[in-house]
DNA sequence: ATGAAAGCGCTAACAA
DNA sequence: TTGTTAGCGCTTTCAT
């Protein structure tokens, strides 16, 4: 098993059975076929190979072919439920089909995803699933110089393949029901509903403000610009503009749309203020979902956007060898109150 | 800007420099003073690297040094609140230190850990971060046959320096917190704490039992190995072992600790059928923190695993060159009922 | 202060 | 069916 001594190579097998490196190479890989080896050499091979713990140098191969075997996914953030289940089934899918994954998180910070993109164009990576970038376009352009094949994921660019989340479906669905267990028997000045959370210079958070706004048009429902309240993606900020709105309404309006996980955690801080009765005249939905926010003291209508799909459907594209920009659109789901949803990888805690 | 054809070698910059592929090697090294390489001669270079968007290819430079710059994280899962956590320290502590981070689940399957590994050797990572294996000390054969440095978090290895989490005293504070909030107007049957979730094949949570035995026992209070449910980590399971608990106390115990987040939610999706009053002689506590669980219809106590300051102790490891197995603990927190934590990347949601 | 040359381990023409 | 050879892009002696 050969311990402590430098690295096995093709060199030392092919000196130990007595054949060329270039054979050692071919019987080792998997055209070995159309090489033409001798079937008791390659077997003859392979034993010691396996025999002698080998194991391929990639760096080297890598080298010499021009591709590293790599194919990496950029994030902006793992700590986060959405982006590390992409994480999930994107290393899942990747080995399945014998590359290694590389997940890289930027932060949300452009600098920082350019830095990150020319780091794998060093190492050569085969191929970069982009998810979320601050400026998408850039990148493209650094990836087409180094001739780096890539596609987006969540957030569309312009000059690849990209898949994203139907928000626009997803928050027509939200809003629709909610507006459907919506109580009418509230006072004028708080029976609207309102949309928190988010930017609509965010792709995302801009269909899904499209899609509340229309929906409530074709419910034929008053509407004013000032019930879309664009707090960011902070707990802090959403958990006082949710004050603030409270303040001003004299309580909680007939409905809140919450766009995301994080403005939520902000939302439901300060309902901790409220009596467990101010939740009987409201209905809440949050963009996002948790298993715990099924749970809370009142129901919670969720959207679950489809990682799993998102991240299968990239790799349609990609084993198809996709290049043009097209728009792939994964349908989220409804998830409604109280109920479990159970991701795939759940019992491993 | 050399847009389309092949990548920028030294090559082409010596060619284009009038100088030699070594000294443009040594010009854009970081140890080019002692190289005594002219001043001019080196800012030309930088100048023309710069212009011409060179940039190295790193797959090369690791495989003439031997080394390739890279260091390795290998979790059981993305998917999971404190491993994304961990996965977002690491980056920052390794990008900060000029490293190339790779981050790796394993989904607790011991081959696949293997075989990860073994990938990871034959691209020549320079270092590797284990968390959570399952088999530990074949892990670190494999690494000590390539002579790859690393060592363990979270869950100790015998053979290379560990940091985990002090898992005792977390269970300790968590369960003199449970106890001096306990309600003592409540019938026999149902007036012990019970510890739910785990198995105590698993590290973290047999320390974590431990703690809970001999917490009871300075405590005075009668203890019998039944109070100790060792039901593993799926919701699915705590679910149905609290329903059954609860059939045979005639109601909720006076104190449940719950073992993980993931027994936590199945725990939850069983307390659903209960009335809030329910709650009112039961004290909860969860050894994992989610910020909603801190605001669910009744206050939780929770352990917050300080996933930075793991990293943290292990980068310290990492910086000392440490080798030997020693094993350092790094204190969880105790987290009071309905308090918002927020971590480091909160505001990027 | 700089250049020539070797070699990291592998693959792929081409030759035999 | 197999071996010889060149070269991927870089770093590192060792000369000069």
């Amino acid at each position: 098993m050969n311990n402590g001594k430098p690295k096995v190579t093709i060199y030392d097998i092919a000196r130990i059975s007595g054949s060329s490196p270039s054979t050692v190479s071919a019987a080792l890989s998997k055209n070995w076929r159309e090489r033409r080896i001798g079937d008791a050499t390659a077997r003859k091979i392979r034993q010691i190979a396996s025999d002698s713990g080998y194991t391929a140098n990639l760096q080297a191969r890598g080298l010499r072919r021009g591709r590293s075997g790599l194919i990496g996914l950029i994030l902006p953030l793992h700590e986060n439920r959405f982006f590390s289940s992409l994480s999930q089934c994107f290393e899942a899918e990747a080995r399945q089909r014998g590359w290694c994954p590389v997940i890289v998180s930027t932060l949300r910070d452009r600098a920082e995803e350019i830095q990150t993109v020319e780091t794998l164009i060093s190492y050569a990576v085969d191929y970069l699933f982009i998810c979320g970038a601050t400026d998408p376009d850039a990148l493209s352009e650094l990836c087409q110089a180094a001739k780096l094949l890539h596609l987006y994921v969540d957030l569309p660019g312009k000059d690849a393949p990209s898949v994203v989340s139907n928000n626009f479906h997803g928050a027509q669905m939200l809003t629709t029901t909610m507006l459907a267990n919506m109580s009418n028997d509230i006072d004028e000045m708080r029976s609207r509903l309102y949309f928190i959370g988010g930017l609509s210079t965010d792709y995302a958070s801009a269909q899904r403000m499209l899609a509340f706004r229309e929906t409530l048009k074709e419910a034929n429902l008053p509407f004013d610009e000032s019930q879309i309240i664009q707090c960011g993606y902070s707990p802090d900020r959403a958990s006082r503009s949710v004050a603030a709105l409270c303040e001003s309404l004299g309580g909680l309006p007939a409905g809140l749309f919450v766009n995301s996980i994080k403005a939520f955690e902000g939302v439901v801080s300060h309902f901790v203020h409220l009596p467990s009765d101010a939740f009987e005249t409201s209905v809440i939905g949050c963009y996002d979902y948790d298993p715990f926010a099924a749970f809370l003291r009142f129901p919670v209508h969720m959207i679950r956007q489809n990682s799993n799909g998102l991240i299968a459907s990239a790799f349609e594209l990609f084993d198809a060898g996709a290049q043009e920009p097209v728009l792939v659109q994964v349908e989220p789901e409804l998830i409604p109150p109280r109920t479990v949803y159970s991701g795939s990888f759940t019992e491993l805690g």
